[in-house]
DNA sequence: GTTGGCACTCTCAAGGGGAGAGTGCCAGCG
DNA sequence: CGCTGGCACTCTCCCCTTGAGAGTGCCAAC
C-alpha cells in the first residue's frame, strides 16, 4: 500500500494547501500554484488514484479535492516532518513565565492564551492533580468567637480556604496560639496523618477534622483547567456553515465541560497525541482534531496540554506549540517545585 | 406625554409578549391570547398611537410590533412592577454560597454561574478591588540557598505567590526563622508601611522590597472578573440572525474583554442600574440591554454583578436576581471578612 | 369610540434557469 | 506505457420569479 514518490507529494501539497485555503482544491490549481512539470489531466489521475486508496475525498462532482481522516493521519505521521517553534516566539514565552505568579493554575492559564492566540484554535490545559495533599501552611484567622476562617497552603503553592465553626468560644489571640502549636504538628502530613494528630481541647479537635475533610476534598477540586480560543476557532470556516455545531461547542466551553473531551486513556500513556477525526471518543468533535500532550506526571495524574480545531488544523505548528509547551511547564514545575513532588 | 390606562395595559401585553415568544405581537394575537373585551381594530389602533409615540416600532409592513428602547424603558420604570426571587431558589442559592470556599473570588465564581443558568444570559461578577492590600501572612518556602517562593496571605483571604530570588545564600531553616521574624514585623502592613520595615540583612532586605512591590503589583492586578453564560446568550434568537455578532461577543468573552464595556460611571454611582440599547457605551452592545448591580464598596473599588443580554430579556427575573446576588454578596463578604474592612 | 371589511405591502419558502467550476473519460501522441 | 488536450457531464450557487400568508392601515358604518 505504500504510495509512489509523486503521489506522496501530490497529496502533501492538497493537505497543505487545503490547511491554508480551507476550500477543496482543483487539478489545475495545483499545477498552477506549485508550476508542477505534468499537465493538470495527470494530477486528477493521480488524485482519482489517491482517492480511491481513501486518502482524499469529494464533497461533489465537480469540486476538488479535500484530505479525508486517513490522509490527515497519513500526513502527520510521515509527510509531516518535525517543527520546532522559532527562537524568538520560544524566549517571549519563556520570558511571560518567568514573569507569572509561580503556581500551576497560573501557569496552566498563561498557556492557554498563549496557544490560543498564536494557533487560533481552542486551547485547554489541565494542571497535574496532586494524589494527595500535604499541609505546608496552616492559618486560623478569627472572624467571631465561635467561627474561624481556616487557610491552608498545600503543595505547589495551592491555597484551601474553609469556614470552621467551633465549639466552644475561642478568643483571637487563643486561635492564633492554637494555629501556631498545630503548624508544627501538621507540616508536611497529608489527610490520613493528620487524624492521627492528638488535639489538646475540642476546638483544636474540629480544627484538625476540618482540615483532615478539606484536604480529602481539594484532591478532587483542586486543578481546573484552564480553556481559551473559543473566540478564534468559532471563527474557523468549518463552524460558519454549522451553527448547532458552534452552538455545542460553546456551551461546552462554557460550562467548561470540554475538559472531559480529552480522553484520559491519551494522557496516562504518557507522549504527544493527536487524534483525527473519528478517533475522538465523542461525537461532538467529528471532524475535529485533538492535539493531547501530557506533563507533569510526577506531582499525580498527570496534566496536559490539548488543542482542539478542526481536522484542517495547521498539525504542524500544533504539535510544536503543543510539545513546547507541556515541556515548558514540566520544566518550570521541577524548578520551582521540584524538591516538593 | 402621559398614556392612557388601556395604552399603558396593551404595552405592557405587547412588551411582555414580545420577551417571550421573541417574534413580533399582532393585533389579532393581543385580543385572542388575552381576552381583551375590544376588537382588533381596536388595538391596532392603539398600537398605531402607541408607534407614533415612540414606544413601538415596525420591523416591516406587514408584521406585529416590537418594543423601541424607549418602550423598554418605560416598562423598566413604570410597568415591571419590583419582582423579588422565589423563597425556594433564594434557599438553594444560600446553601451553595456558604458550601463554597470562603473567598470572594469563589463567591464571584458561583455567583456568574447561578445567574447565567438561571436567567440563560452572560453574567459577569467582578469582586471588589481593594485601594491597597495588607499582610496577613508571610511564607516563605526555600526552593534553593538562592531562591525563595513568597506566599503572602492578605485581606478577604486573597493570596499572592512570588519568586523572590536571595542576594546571599540562605538555608532552609533560616528561611524559616527570617519568616517568623518577619511576620510579626509586616502583619496588618500594607506597600507603603512595608517599606520602612527595618531589615536585618540583605536576604532580608530582598525579601521586604519584593513584598512591597507585589503588594503594590497586585493591587491592579487582583479580581479578575468571573464570567459564564455565554452558551446561552449566543443561543437566543437574536444572535442566530447576525453570526458576526455572535462572534464578536464570543472573542469579547474568550479575551476577558467584556469586562471593559460594564461601564464604571453605572458602578460607582451605587444603585442597581439598567442600560438599554443605546444607554450603552458600545457600540457592540447595540442590541443588548446590561443590569448592573454594585456591591462591597466599603472594600475598595466596588464590585458589581452584572447581567448582559438581548434587549429582550426578562427584565425582571434579571433585576430581581441581579439585585439579590449583590446583596447576597454583600452580605457573605461583612460576615466573613466584615471586621477585616 | 368601536367595529368589520378590504386593499395593500412585505416576508418567506419553493421552484426554475443560467453561469461557473471541476471532474471523468477518451482518443491521440511521444 | 504514461502523458496530454478536449469535451461532455454533473453539481453548486446565485438570482429571479411566484404564490401563499400574515398584518397592517384605512374607511365607512354602527
Amino acid at each position: 500500500m505504500a504510495l509512489s514518490d509523486r503521489r506522496e507529494s501530490i497529496l502533501q501539497i492538497v493537505i497543505q494547501d487545503y490547511i491554508e485555503t480551507a476550500t477543496p482544491v482543483a487539478s489545475r490549481h495545483v499545477v498552477e500554484r506549485y508550476a508542477l512539470p505534468t499537465s493538470a489531466a495527470t494530477i486528477r489521475h493521480e488524485m482519482r488514484l489517491l482517492e480511491s486508496e481513501g486518502y482524499l475525498t469529494h464533497p461533489h462532482t465537480s469540486a476538488g479535492r479535500v484530505p479525508s481522516n486517513r490522509g490527515y493521519r497519513h500526513f502527520v505521521q510521515s509527510l509531516m516532518g518535525h517543527a520546532e517553534l522559532g527562537v524568538a516566539e520560544q524566549a517571549t514565552v519563556r520570558h511571560q513565565f518567568f514573569q507569572a505568579a509561580p503556581a500551576v493554575d497560573e501557569w496552566a492559564e498563561l498557556a492557554a492564551n498563549v496557544l490560543a492566540r498564536s494557533l487560533g484554535l481552542l486551547a485547554v490545559v489541565a494542571p497535574p492533580q496532586p494524589q494527595r495533599l500535604r499541609v505546608r501552611q496552616l492559618e486560623l484567622i478569627s472572624l467571631n468567637d465561635l467561627l474561624a476562617l481556616m487557610i491552608v497552603v498545600v503543595q505547589e503553592a495551592r491555597v484551601i480556604r474553609q469556614l470552621t465553626p467551633l465549639p466552644a468560644p475561642c478568643p483571637p489571640e487563643q486561635l492564633d496560639a492554637m494555629a501556631h502549636r498545630l503548624n508544627s504538628d501538621v507540616n508536611g502530613h497529608d489527610a490520613d496523618s493528620v487524624r492521627t494528630v492528638p488535639a489538646a481541647d475540642a476546638d483544636e479537635q474540629a480544627v484538625l477534622d476540618t482540615l483532615a475533610r478539606v484536604l480529602d476534598r481539594d484532591v478532587e477540586r483542586s486543578g481546573a483547567a484552564s480553556i481559551a480560543g473559543l473566540g478564534g476557532v468559532v471563527g474557523q470556516p468549518e463552524f460558519h456553515a454549522e451553527p448547532e455545531r458552534s452552538l455545542q461547542l460553546i456551551d461546552l466551553v462554557d460550562r467548561q465541560a470540554i475538559t472531559e473531551l480529552v480522553p484520559s486513556a491519551a494522557i496516562e500513556e504518557g507522549g504527544l497525541r493527536v487524534l483525527i477525526g473519528e478517533d475522538n471518543p465523542s461525537d461532538l468533535l467529528q471532524d475535529c482534531s485533538l492535539v493531547v500532550a501530557p506533563y507533569g506526571a510526577a506531582y499525580g495524574r498527570a496534566g496536559y496540554v490539548a488543542i482542539i480545531g478542526p481536522t484542517r488544523m495547521n498539525y504542524s505548528r500544533s504539535v510544536a506549540a503543543a510539545r513546547f509547551h507541556s515541556a515548558l511547564l514540566q520544566e518550570m514545575m521541577d524548578t520551582v517545585y521540584g524538591g516538593a513532588a
